[in-house]
DNA sequence: AATGACATGATGGTCAGACCACCAAAGTCA
DNA sequence: TGACTTTGGTGGTCTGACCATCATGTCATT
């Protein structure tokens, strides 16, 4: 006598499964419009309620994108999908900053690395607008913040690896959130150190043009280890002030 | 007169944001238990439905865990909450192994830095026993790619960084996935292929246990470099026997 | 007293139906 | 023609009911 797994799994996790392979099978592409709701419900014979239980999640992971009145639909870049977990994550394990620092280092290497290799002319002129940019502000020490977050997301678009460019930008993302205010006061408030920034940034542009790869990938590495320490002496200061 | 902002945002979103704040203020620990649905619907004033929704998206992303007839808890470690949304974003896009590989690059050559830095008595030992094994093994060119993964997973764990630890295992999960039959033909026929990435991999070994991290790196990448090569040989060969 | 079957209460899971809110497009009027 | 209104489709929220599962207490049997 054959023994049956007991039936156990949710109903949430069968329909997951099932628009997961509806998403695969049906060749669906990015921005492509879903059924409705009702529709949907009685393609899998469960209640709107369970359903939209499901594809609520799918939403917040970024997969799918729900607009009131005109439908669901799969999202075109599903970048964000792990943005809302991870700065959970944040929330939930402190002191994680410097891990997600290490990690942004190691994609932003990979990224100067590939980005030299295989960057057009297109990526050229847009990292060097910036770069032109950040010259310009210098003196007022302006927009500082932006510029460098051009600055590195330009390179991760340059990669032409698109995995790469969308971790790139999640992990942006949380730095930014996370250090936002910090960031701003320090670079700011620090022209000696916002000038040898832009020093750095040029120098990686420069490699960059000139397809030295490996030469990039080292300048990286030492201007983020420089940010980093930096980043440190800042909140050590901080500390001693309000501690 | 005051224009005050038409109240826009979802409920749905209130209710993360508002989870979260309880999260944090409420100094939550891992593992604890929150309160019934009720209770919750009742705090934030919305219906049990549309909490549901929230709370429902929060179990899949993984940062919850709701237990039938026993209540909601915070998961201990939500580290996987990134798997789910990142296998989907794979699923998604084909070929998109050689950009996987590219990060995978980029990750092991920060952990394998890291692990340098950072090992201890323990990590040395569980590498050390790894390298035994592929030594041991060597001959018969058996398990070699179950020592391959263990090899690469356990420098991960040394880095001492978790999130690098997580995403690490998060791609090879998926590169195995893809690569799983043709790896293990490839590698299990070519013997001599087989010796030279043992003394790789014994090479990067010793480098971690030197503390040398630069060498590590460099070693790092020129393993992987070399792996990648192979693969393209490999795939392109097979190419020309099916196509 | 120890053990196992059972009843109970708490809690999450599912459902149906109603109504609200938003959007786009067709229709209407100046 | 152009701006406004209407309308149909769609997702968003709510209520109340009932089902399913688990932990715990209760009680008969041994």
């Amino acid at each position: 006598m054959e023994i049956k797994p007991i039936k156990s799994r949710r109903t949430k996790e069968i329909i997951l499964d099932q628009i997961k392979q509806f998403m695969l099978e049906g060749q669906l592409n990015s921005g492509d419009k879903l059924p409705t709701e009702m529709e949907l419900s009685n393609m899998f014979q469960v209640s709107r309620t369970s359903l939209r239980e499901a594809l609520s999640a799918l939403s917040l992971t970024g997969i799918l994108e729900i607009r009131h009145g005109e439908g669901i639909f799969i999202k075109q870049s599903p970048s964000n999908a792990i943005i809302e977990p991870l700065s959970f994550i944040m929330l939930m394990e402190k002191n994680q900053l410097q891990n997600i620092l290490e990690v942004r280092k190691a994609l932003e290497m990979e990224a100067v690395d590939l980005a030299s290799q295989r960057r057009n002319d297109e990526d050229i002129e847009a990292i060097g607008k910036i770069v032109e940019k950040m010259e310009k502000d210098l003196p007022e020490a302006k927009n500082s913040i932006q510029h460098d977050l051009a600055f590195h997301l330009a390179i991760a678009k340059a990669s032409k690896n698109p995995l790469l460019d969308r971790l790139m930008n999640t992990v942006q993302d949380i730095v930014g959130q996370t250090l936002h205010v910090t960031r701003a006061l320090w670079m700011s408030g620090n022209s000696g150190t916002t000038q040898r920034l832009f020093e750095e940034h040029k120098f990686i542009y420069i490699s960059i043009v000139n397809q030295e790869s490996q030469l990039a990938r080292s300048l990286m590495y030492s201007h983020l280890v420089k940010v980093e320490q930096e980043r440190k002496k800042y909140e050590e200061n901080q500390k001693k002030l309000y501690v």
